[in-house]
DNA sequence: CAGTATCG
DNA sequence: ATAT
C-alpha cells in the first residue's frame, strides 16, 4: 500500500499547520513566538535576516573542521553529520559523549565561533529570559532526508543554568519536546527555516528529538538544497 | 538508550 | 510502543 500518501493525511498532533497559500510559502514569516512549555520557547523565523552571513560563516567552518558522522558509544554511526565552532565541541565515540577543545579528527582546536552565531543566540537567548548568556561551544548538525536524532537529554555540560539555543536552517523538521522522563509522551512541534528554540530553567533537561527529516523543494539558498541544518549553542563550561 | 531491533 |  502507499504509505507516503496516507501519512501525508495524517494530521499530526499539537504540529503547527503549513501556509495554505503556495504564493506565500517562501514569504518571510513574521516574528512570532510560542511557549512551547517553562522555559522552553519557539521564536518563529527570528534568524531570517541572518541567514546569509550565517551560511557564509557555515561554509568557512565546515570547510575547515568537515561533517563527519560520529559513532554513539556503542559504536554505531549516527545519521546526523556533526561538527563544531568554539572552544568546545560536542563529541561521540567509543569512549562516551563529551566536550573537547580539540577535534579528533584534525587534532586542532575547533573554528572560533562567528560573530554572527554568537549576536544571533545571545539576541534569542535574552528574547527568552537569559540576557546573560555566552556560549562556549556550538554544534553544527546536518540532517539529510532520512536523518533524525532520537530523544536524549542535553547533559553533558557542566553548567544547567544557562539555556540551549538552536537555530533551525533549510528543510523543515519535526521537534520532539518531552519531558523530564524518558517515558514522558513527547510534544511536536514544526521547526521551519530561521526559527530559533531557547530551552533553559525548568525546561533545560527535556528530553528532546527530531522525527526522520523529510525531503522537499524549498529553493530559496542553494547551499540548503535538501539538508536541513541546526546550529546548537551551549555553555558547557 | 544522541541507536536499533522487535513486537502487537 | 517497548526493550535495551
Amino acid at each position: 500500500m502507499d504509505m507516503k500518501g496516507l501519512q501525508l493525511s495524517l494530521s499530526v498532533p499539537n504540529q503547527a499547520s503549513s501556509p495554505a497559500n503556495p504564493d506565500r510559502a517562501q514569504e518571510p514569516r513574521p516574528a512570532t513566538q510560542e511557549t512551547l512549555a517553562p522555559g522552553a520557547l519557539l521564536l518563529r523565523g527570528i534568524a531570517a535576516a541572518f541567514v546569509p552571513i550565517l551560511l557564509d560563516d557555515l561554509a568557512r567552518i565546515v570547510a575547515e573542521a568537515p561533517l563527519r558522522h560520529m559513532k554513539t558509544p556503542s559504536g554505531l554511526r549516527m545519521s546526523v553529520a556533526m561538527s563544531n565552532c568554539g572552544p568546545l565541541g560536542w563529541i561521540s565515540d567509543r569512549a562516551g559523549y563529551r566536550y573537547s577543545a580539540l577535534d579528533p579528527d584534525r587534532g586542532r582546536p575547533w573554528p572560533p565561533l562567528p560573530a554572527s552565531f554568537l549576536q544571533l543566540a545571545q539576541s534569542a537567548a535574552a528574547q527568552a529570559g537569559f540576557p546573560d548568556f555566552v556560549p562556549d561551544a556550538c554544534l553544527i548538525n546536518r540532517y539529510a532526508p532520512g536523518a533524525k536524532l532520537s530523544l536524549h537529554q542535553d547533559k553533558d555540560e557542566r553548567d544547567f543554568s544557562a539555556p540551549i539555543v538552536s537555530v533551525s536552517l533549510g528543510l523543515p523538521a519535526v521537534f520532539l519536546l518531552g519531558g523530564l522522563r524518558r517515558a514522558d509522551r513527547p510534544s511536536r512541534h514544526l521547526l521551519q527555516h530561521g526559527d530559533v528554540v531557547v530551552f533553559g530553567g525548568p525546561s533545560r533537561l527535556r528530553y528532546h528529538g527530531i522525527l526522520p527529516i523529510q525531503a522537499a523543494d524549498i529553493t530559496a539558498h542553494p547551499q540548503l538544497e535538501n539538508i536541513r541544518i541546526n546550529l546548537t549553542l551551549r555553555k558547557a563550561r
